[in-house]
DNA sequence: CCATTGACGAAGA
DNA sequence: TTCTTCGCCAATG
């Protein structure tokens, strides 16, 4: 059984968008169009942002901005921003995350071994 | 079925 | 570099 009792219908879609923001690792993060593009849909960003509304728990939402560095999450963005920073993750200035140097690639093919 | 909205992103001014 | 506009795509009214 897996969701027949369950009142919320599964997504493929949705299902991969949380599977790839869980293997973010801390202090790295990636941007709602990228994680469209790993899953093979390149203009579908604001659907990933429309599953991250609906983001369930023991999910590192947080790790989830915008392509420009910037955080979302209304209220708490600012709580995001905290957790982000407590993870490592490098800001700007102006308070967006520095994308160019934590921006996670999604595939981590030897990054040790280069 | 059509109009509006939205946790996006790129391009233009 | 900041602000505005347009394009994408699905959900909602």
């Amino acid at each position: 059984m897996k969701n027949a009792d369950e009142t919320r219908p599964v997504d493929p879609f949705f299902e991969q968008v949380y599977a790839v923001v869980a293997r973010i690792p801390p202090g790295q993060v990636m941007a709602y169009g990228q994680i469209a593009r790993v899953l093979g849909f390149p203009r579908s960003a604001r659907q990933v942002g429309r599953a991250m509304r609906h983001c369930p728990d023991g999910l590192p939402w947080q790790r989830v901005v915008m392509a420009n560095g910037d955080i979302t999450g209304g209220v708490y963005a600012p709580l995001r921003r905290a957790m982000l920073e407590q993870e490592g993750v490098y800001f700007l200035p102006d308070g967006r995350v520095d994308m160019a140097r934590c921006r996670w690639q999604g595939k981590p093919e030897d990054t040790e071994n280069k």
